[in-house]
RNA sequence: GUUUCGGUAGCUCAGUUGGAUAGAGCAACGGCCUUCUAAGCCGUCGGUCGGGGGUUCGAAUCCCUCCCGGAACGCCA
């Protein structure tokens, strides 16, 4: 819809500029953040002062002068530098609320994404233990984006990777062996890489209650190797589901040794030459594509180093026809992004087939103070443990609101205290308001027909900013779609919720006026529909009663 | 040392294809509940955009330089 205005205003400032013998020119049109400064400005007149040697605002005065006339603004000025200024008559937004009501969850659905099928990789934690709250801003992350970008018209596949074939899972099964051992008092010693997550001591109970002490008296390596890895993963599905995120596709890494994606990888790029022998290893040319040196993928005692399988699951992924590879890392693998993108040139002649979205660290605050995580003591905020204390739907927005790419601090006081300090209570009570209404107007009969469009009453200040808002939501979208910045969403929703607040406090929505009463509850049902929608996409429940 | 992310209001953060008096939430302060949910509304206070140069009609935004903090720099994963 402000598309649609945008495309007006265009073309009425093109008639008004051939009228002033101006040729052709590049219009910039914005939406003032300055609410006061209209819905839409250009900055055309100062652009113009040069070719016609007149001050920006005579030019403006000018191009006012020789607008058409129309019935989608109902005011035009122009201000200081030279800025000429839009309003539009907000009576051509009506037919949005007909719109959406009809519509529904469609609303704001678009098409840019047309075409397109992105592969969109996250979380990928190892199941060596619990996920952490670095996971859990991962997961945020990415399925938000998934959301957004699906409403934005791409197809949209969420997968997660799990590392289920190095070392790591050797580390595992002696960590398992280590607290098995210790529950019968015949302590052994913990790997040096262990894992020493209170879960894992779970798990091992786990298999004490349902086999006894038969791994005191036979090996128990490979059960604890399988159990541990099954076990886990459960854990982690459990734990993302609870979190409401949910994976399309689960990579097991064991599956590329299993199907010699690894060794077929490796020839296809020893056929390209990219790869050469030195020191008794298997290099990869990657300094040929922008990475900063070479890179070791087969090392000299035979077995690979960590890009190596990661290579070949990328290719396994290239080959199953996505228009684009999107992986959510921690910004600590910032360093490993160009080897990795040097390997996707290798295949696909081109490095953007890979985009990497690098987030930053969560900084931790508790009583005040940071908590540091400690591997070795294992202690660690979980995921769980979050949506236990806090609830799913603080934790899943307060990621949100972020930019990925800043470093963020998460301070769990404030997370706890559940008070209107957590923003995401501002939008659940405006949608549970609209609720509430609803509920009242079925009280006492009043019949509520959603879909007519036909409106006389709407006539408030209140209103305009509802539909103004209402109308920039597929613009939103896509925007934080493109960008891929969820934080767009969080703060459309306040943007909502907030013109929702502002306009309930003025006016009732029930009174005796039947026109009236009838109208705005169209009004609110369409405001209603986009909130829950907006919630959605970053993951988060819409509630009828708070 | 190199690479990378960040430094914007008391706090947490938006804003960077150059544009109008730099925004939001929270905190603080002052009002508003006989009326559909006060988890709300209305208003006030609050900033050398890390420092210094430069580019121009115009810089938080672009260029140079310096300072501070996080992270990464393996034939680890």
């Amino acid at each position: 819809m402000t598309v649609m205005v945008e495309k007006d205003l265009r073309k009425m400032l093109n008639i008004a500029l051939k009228k002033l013998d101006v040729e052709q020119h590049d219009i910039e049109i914005e939406v003032p953040k300055d609410t006061t400064h209209g819905d839409f400005s250009t900055n055309i007149a100062m652009k113009l002062a040069r070719v016609l040697r007149k001050s920006p605002m005579q030019i403006a005065e000018m191009i006012v002068e020789e607008f058409p006339n129309n019935e989608v603004f109902k005011e035009i000025t122009i201000a200081k530098p030279g800025f000429i200024n839009f309003v539009v008559d907000k009576r051509i937004y009506y037919n949005v609320i007909t719109e959406i009501n009809s519509e529904r969850e469609l609303y704001g659905s678009s098409s840019i994404g047309h075409g397109e099928h992105y592969n969109i990789e996250f979380v990928s934690a190892n199941p060596t233990g619990s996920l952490h709250i670095g996971h859990a801003r991962g997961a945020a992350a990415g399925d938000s984006l998934a959301r957004i970008l699906k409403k934005a018209g791409y197809r949209v596949t969420k997968e997660f990777y799990v590392n289920d074939g190095g070392n790591q899972i050797h580390n595992l099964a002696l960590s398992i062996n280590a607290r098995y051992k210790a529950l019968f008092n015949e302590p052994v010693e913990m790997p040096e890489d262990g894992y020493y997550g209170k879960e894992i001591i779970a798990l091992a109970k786990t298999i004490q209650l349902e086999h006894g002490d038969r791994y005191l008296k036979e090996d128990g390596y490979a059960f604890f190797r399988q159990y541990g890895v099954d076990y886990l993963l459960d854990q982690l599905k459990t734990d993302l589901r609870n979190f409401g995120v949910e994976f399309d596709i689960w990579f097991s890494e064991a599956k590329l040794y299993e199907e010699k994606l690894v060794e077929k990888t490796i020839e296809t790029l020893k056929e390209k030459d990219y790869t050469y022998e030195k020191d008794n290893a298997l290099w990869l040319k990657t300094s040929e594509f922008g990475d900063e040196k070479d890179r070791v993928i087969i090392k000299s005692d035979g077995s690979y180093t960590y890009v190596t399988p990661d290579i070949a699951y990328h290719k396994e992924k290239l080959s199953r026809g996505y228009t684009k590879l999107i992986d959510i890392l921690g910004g600590d693998h910032h360093g490993y992004v160009p080897r990795l993108k040097a390997a996707i040139e290798m295949f696909t002649g081109q490095s953007d087939y890979l985009e990497v979205d690098l987030l930053q660290m969560v900084k931790v605050i508790q009583n005040g103070e940071e908590v540091k995580m400690s591997k070795r003591s294992g202690k660690a905020i979980t995921l769980s443990d979050l949506v236990e204390d806090v609830g799913k739907d603080p934790i899943r927005y307060f990621f949100a609101m972020r930019s990925l790419n800043t470093h963020m601090e998460l301070d769990l006081d404030l997370a706890l205290k559940q008070t209107n300090e957590n923003p995401v209570f501002y939008a659940q009570y405006a949608h549970a308001r609209i609720a509430s209404v609803m509920r009242q107007a079925a009280e006492k009969g009043v019949h509520v027909n959603t879909l007519i469009n036909q409106f006389e009453t709407l006539d408030s200040d209140k209103i305009d900013t509802l539909l103004t808002v209402l109308v920039d939501y597929k613009n939103v979208v896509e925007e934080a779609a493109t960008k891929r910045i969820p934080h767009k969403i969080t703060q459309y929703i306040h943007r909502l919720a907030q013109a929702l607040h502002s306009y309930y406090a003025e006016e009732k929505v029930i009174t005796d006026d039947e026109r009236a009463t009838k109208e705005r509850l169209a009004l609110i049902h369409a405001v209603k529909i986009v909130l829950k929608d907006a919630l959605s996409l970053v993951g988060v429940d819409a509630k009828d009663r708070m």
